[in-house]
DNA sequence: TTGAAAGCGCTAACAG
DNA sequence: CTGTTAGCGCTTTCAA
């Protein structure tokens, strides 16, 4: 016969369990996972708990309480880039958010590729996160409707995709706001550094952009329409291509981001063309560099939006069916678009 | 009496267990359990048990194998702020070696507050991550000493704090850098804007410029030293605050970093003054916007560090204790300092 | 209120 | 190689 195991012994090595909590106060492992989940002064018991817990370094473990509930007190968040400055601004609201409710958030970044989009969210649903925020939704929606499938809550943020709920800026208007103040400069020739077409956001500013300038019997040629990414490298080699063909335009939206349009100026720069006196150069985002650099921007209220969805998020959470939320953004102008057309350099 | 559970009965819904793949299979739930961690083609039961747990979407539930082994597959980096893109390169690349092994990241930002770090780090240790980057260390190394007791491996990134594995750049140097090529460009009224003390980084970069003016009989004054911070804003107010005391400095380093330098460009601006003509600026860092702006930084190898502290945690994991690694940063010259002082337009 | 007991899904001895 | 048995630490019926 095995002898009983003793039950009284100080558990091994290792942290303290509920188990410790119980043998220390003489009471049942039941009695203190109720009574620490209880406010340490409603009860004799809850404060003889809390003290004892308190004295003995007692932490909860929610991996264990996790496999038991099904739940875990965590949000997931999927960004395609934290080096994107706008998806790190909306991960901090997030987080900001969810911590003041009692919630933490895991992040998980997968450079817009599908394959690692399904690899992180079942990670991330593995672990038991009770809702996830989607930042890197694509047009198509394959990967928003996949989600939705899971039976997990989720909210969009930044970027649209059809018939589900998200908290986005209004990126068509951004891209109408933009034409029609370089329409109203005296430009005519105007040329586009377009974003990934995957993503809502470029694709949307890419249209109001157009539109406007539609309004006004204008179009950008298919010449003047290169590929501007969400980088500073590829904002450059778009604007060295476009350079490469031709320089009959006199002014460019970068409508992928201000880093895109960062590149853009470097482009210009060196091709001997000053931004904003040879070439108006108007970018999206209005990150903190825009302003030394004088670049006229949009602004959205990045932070306002991962605000709103982490709070539609948790919301949903607690049976809440999540509503979208569509906020306007506005134009900041600058030097780098402040001159009109008759007074700039190289004006045709 | 209570009759036996029915342990044929059908898993109730919910997801597939690895006692549905052994009911399917007619095996136990061990032999199912081993037979999923072989390769599928090592043998006839793999074969089949893969099948089957393919056929029935069966995935693995890591909290639970999590509660058993005591370690997740998953390492932890806690960082101060994912809005700094430094901060966020390192991640990426940290993310990127670790899911390269088989590993996930769990981030955590703490804004630098004590308070935040530990309880990040308790919940992050809670989740039973098998490894920590600590990316927020401070000077005072009260943080890092805490990190170290808690048995969990972990190496620092970026910021040094004294005792702990560490893989950074050697900012000291850096800061020599900035002061030597100042003082080689003619300048002897430097002014200085510094990072925030806590932290190993700023703090060093400081001490290694006042080093390089020493050694030529130099130093900075109070009177133009201020407080510059991490952000455009701080660095703005900082030289706000500078001017408004003496315009008798030819030359500032903002050692905290180049949004800093940003904010610090923007001010300078506003008061009239021409970076690179009146004033020549040193940033640190170089961020992406260093070169449309033409600011002259210095370039430390942030994506190295990230890659060398998650190979060294990695091996830290499977018990090789890590080594620190001190990388040397190197001088970007640009346009904000590139004109020699008795080229300068206000040089007095 | 409290405690005993069962069990979340998985892995790890230990026998066969 | 296989199955049996025992938990990891917690929550949650269910009785007392």
């Amino acid at each position: 016969m095995v002898p009983p195991p003793d039950n009284d012994a100080p558990a091994a090595l290792g942290r303290p369990t509920l188990r410790t909590v119980a043998d220390d106060t003489g009471l049942s492992v039941s009695t203190v996972s109720r009574a620490l989940r209880r406010p340490a002064d409603s009860n004799a018991t809850a404060a003889l708990v809390h003290r004892a817990a308190q004295r003995l370094g007692y932490l909860p473990d929610p991996v264990a309480a996790s496999l038991r509930t099904r739940r875990s007190g965590v949000i997931g968040m999927v960004a395609h880039s934290l080096t994107d400055i706008v998806q790190a601004i909306i991960y901090e609201q997030v987080d900001q958010v969810a911590v003041a409710s009692g919630f933490d958030v895991l992040v998980a970044a997968t450079k817009d590729d599908p394959a690692a989009q399904r690899d992180r969210v079942n990670l991330l649903v593995s672990r038991r996160v009770d809702g996830l925020i989607i930042a890197d939704a694509h047009r198509d929606a394959a990967y928003a409707d996949w989600v939705a499938t899971l039976g997990v809550p989720y909210v969009l943020v930044m970027r649209n995709a059809p018939g589900h709920p998200a908290m986005v800026c209004d990126d068509e208007a951004g891209g109408r706001l933009v034409g029609e103040h370089l329409i109203a400069q005296g430009h005519r020739e105007l040329a586009l550094l377009t974003g990934p077409d995957y993503s809502a956001v470029s694709f949307d500013r890419a249209r109001g952009f157009r539109a406007a300038l539609a309004d006004h019997g204008l179009a950008v040629s298919e010449q003047l329409t290169e590929f501007g990414g969400l980088h500073t490298a590829s904002g450059q080699a778009g604007m060295e291509r476009l350079l490469g063909r031709s320089r009959e335009f006199t002014a460019v939206f970068c409508c992928g981001n201000d880093f895109a349009a960062f590149g853009a100026v470097s482009a210009l720069q060196t091709a001997g063309l000053a931004p904003g006196q040879d070439v108006a150069v108007v970018g999206f985002n209005d990150v903190a560099a825009a302003t030394p650099l004088g670049l006229t921007t949009v602004s959205s209220p990045q932070a306002e939006l991962g605000e709103l969805a982490a709070r539609a998020l948790l919301g949903a959470i607690e049976g809440v069916p999540p509503v979208g939320v569509v906020r306007e953004p506005t134009l900041v102008v600058r030097a780098s678009s402040s001159t009109p057309l008759a007074q700039m350099r190289s004006s045709r």
